[in-house]
DNA sequence: GTCTATACCCAGATAGAC
DNA sequence: GTCTATCTGGGTATAGAC
């Protein structure tokens, strides 16, 4: 994916994905993207009406990727549950360049009510649905959670684990995460495995 | 306690760590802590030189009121560990007024370097060594955690539900997430408790 | 200790030439 | 489609009178 070969409005999301991700909505300005992009500030109100608009842009396209690709990893029904989350984790540390809980606090705080609203669409179809729909496959009658409630506990409990900057939590095996989520921290005291 | 009778700097310390709390450092102005506090703008710059030594001013006193509280909390020694954190979790959904998120973000992009260190400090101190002390207790050899990391874990995975604004952690009860965290998700499949 | 006035900066956004 | 110039507003912080 060569920038020479990107339109405009391509390199404006691109360098704004990165942009907000890292450093969130309000601490990341306009003539920072342009400067990224190689163009002049004003140039970005040809493309976007205002800021927040690019920021709607940015995490349409993303949610839409990651979409596509939850949905392919979820559909292997060979793997067990604990496979299945192993790989989904292993992704989303790997290409995944937000922070869940800066986004999240950008979405309340940051952003207009009728777009807190779509992004909150976009959330639920994009990230909670396909793990909806895996946590289905293997659930029980006696579970005191539903699938909806896994899913979402799923990424508060992976949210501190992806964001890069973490001294702390990068060093952390995404086998040690796991095992915390599907045996809790006594199971592993009172069991081998 | 009555406004009347404090003193105008914890008047600033207690509106700005409301407002620091809720929105962060960035989207707090001095202008609307100056408001909120009854007092003109300017008049903050009397207490404090810069905006920043404010929030440094406000989470070296939370910290040190909640490492007060977290301390007498885990020295009942008669409790459970699950009773222990059950209290604690409670406890902190409460009265804790920050989102851990929030504060750590700030913590690592909004400040200079060396209050980003000495904060971080305080954060250890505070929070994560009254918890390391009540799983020094509890914990067995062949766990695959030690009590630093199960502590860290603990703050991260409780995050999200202590958050004030949100319309769907806020519902969930204590027990419910300590399970997951004491349990995990399979445990609650197969077992009845 | 608190105020008014204001400096200074940087933000988002617009006008209009090319 | 991209630019220069610029508006407008908000931010943090300071000077200096009372």
């Amino acid at each position: 994916m060569l920038q020479k070969r990107m339109t405009t409005k391509e390199i404006i999301l691109n360098v704004s994905r990165a942009l907000f991700m890292e450093k969130g909505f309000l601490a990341t300005s306009t003539r920072e993207i342009a400067i990224n992009a190689g163009i002049t500030q004003p140039n970005l109100y040809h493309y976007f009406k205002t800021k927040e608009d690019i920021y709607i842009a940015v995490l349409e396209k993303l949610s839409h990727e990651k979409k596509e690709e939850l949905n392919k990893m979820v559909e292997d029904t060979s793997e067990s549950l604990y496979a299945s989350l192993l790989k989904i984790l292993n992704y989303l540390r790997e290409n995944h360049p937000a922070n869940f809980s800066i986004m999240s606090h950008d979405m309340t705080h940051e952003i207009s009510e009728e777009n807190h609203k779509y992004l909150y669409q976009l959330w639920q179809t994009s990230y909670v649905q396909p793990l909806v729909k895996l946590f289905n496959r293997y659930e029980t009658e006696n579970s005191i959670f539903n699938s909806n409630e896994l899913a979402r506990y799923f990424y508060s409990i992976i949210a501190p684990f992806i964001q890069k900057e973490n001294r702390f939590y990068n060093k952390v095996s995404s086998e040690k995460i796991l095992y915390i989520f599907v045996y809790g921290i006594l199971y592993s005291d009172e069991k081998e495995h």
